[in-house]
DNA sequence: TCACATTTGTCCGTATGTATC
DNA sequence: AGATACATACGGACAAATGTG
């Protein structure tokens, strides 16, 4: 009998994706339930072929997957393999820097958007920041400094400041959008010729924020911050606009 | 002659990338210059691989990438290929429930990250929402109210009701910040049972902000955010733990 | 409807590069 | 230095999907 296409019994499909997506999807599996942790070392490319009885290209396609994902890393050589490793961060702040340079993010949106959101972490940075922290802000300061006096133009410092800062507010999601928010700021400052750069001055701004996070003063804290990062981003902007001339 | 390595002339690698790296960064440099742009066809894989000057498989591992990094879309069969689309937005927001699966993200830090974003962002959907944001708002709790009169469980309406807000701020990195809250949210409730659910509660609730929003009403539509999605992730803290008792 | 061409998906065999012991 | 074990890469082959005449 001719199957009636127009019943109601749907049939699903016995394969959706393809065998690499199967596999990435498998093993990303086993590591959210934490069957795999980080540092677990895989069999190798021919073992896992033959363990999911599926070619080595295909098992390599996977890899590929899992590797751009953030889940796993690859070493090469006797004692080498596929390693479980959690680089998500990494992988998420990637992509937003490709969206930025495919010209889907513009650098006032940008600004506006670091804005808010380091203002909206900042009550959290000064409830929850431990002595840990304020230790590592300090240092992030000193080294800046001594950077500066070296002649070392000290603006990996001072995004490192944004990023510690995240860290402070003890929540995972503000650490990823800090994070990603400033892989695009630095991508643009690393590009940057000397005679651009203003990063000394920002040492003093970042002191100034954190002694008044030490003293709790929210208010100032705030204006502090939200002076400093419109003025970052209209310099962003000044210099876009003179290259773009 | 020994070459003298003590030497202040340094030797950069020649290959640092494995040859498919390579491959998809220069595949991505075409994009970002604009000469490649969405819905442009690319060659076949054979031909890619021949213009290259690489294997089938190397290239096709370049095509993973692409493709997972939201630049390129394949298709299979005689007029198929590999075509350019723009899907970083979704690649992000993927990641970002990765790392929620990984257990990386609480569901406090969600909500208070999401409490905090969407707050940010208010004020610009007040400031810049067009009437075409307005009436796409309107039309979401008509169509909101309809699923649930017909007993159709109205999550995906209310959710969808959370990404109009961010277009409507005008801001691209708002989009897809709440968009990868929302992916975290969307795939928390699609897996809930329906005796749990409360999406019909929720529309009042999205009526009401929408009405503070047309009044240009700051300050009743940031409370009446605050309020919603605080109690929106009560409830979501309230399931998970029940599940894990 | 059917046969055909094109393209992706997959497998296999082989060779080379590389890190470790 | 040599052996070993691994990833990287190439080329050929066939299967499966898909649009076209």
């Amino acid at each position: 009998m001719i199957p009636d296409t127009s019943s109601k019994i749907i049939f699903t499909p016995i394969k959706n994706k393809r065998t690499f997506e199967e596999i990435s999807l498998e093993i990303k599996r086993l590591i959210f339930k934490g069957i795999l942790k980080p540092n677990d070392k895989l069999p190798s490319e021919i073992e896992l072929a033959r363990q999911f009885n599926v070619g080595r290209q295909t098992l390599r396609e996977a890899l590929r997957l899992l590797e751009l994902s953030g889940f796993i890393a690859i070493q090469k050589g006797s004692t080498g393999g596929p390693i479980i490793e959690d680089t998500i961060f990494n992988t998420i702040s990637n992509s937003f820097l490709d969206a930025f340079l495919m010209k889907k993010i513009t650098t006032e949106e940008l600004t506006i958007a670091r804005l808010e959101t380091e203002k909206g972490m900042l009550k959290y940075v000064i409830d929850n920041a431990k002595d840990s922290d304020i230790r590592s802000l300090k240092e992030n300061i000193v080294q800046a400094k001594k950077h500066a006096k070296a002649n070392i133009r000290p603006f990996r410092d001072n995004i490192e400041f944004h990023r510690l800062l995240a860290k402070a507010s003890k929540n995972q999601m503000f650490v990823i959008m800090v994070e990603s928010i400033m892989a695009i700021v630095a991508d643009f400052f690393s590009r940057l010729e000397p005679e651009f750069d203003v990063s000394k001055r920002v040492i003093e701004k970042h002191e100034a924020l954190l002694n008044a996070i030490i003293r709790r003063d929210r208010d100032k804290a705030m204006s502090l911050l939200e002076d400093h990062i419109l003025k970052v981003g209209k310099r962003f902007q000044k210099i876009i606009d003179e290259v773009r001339k």
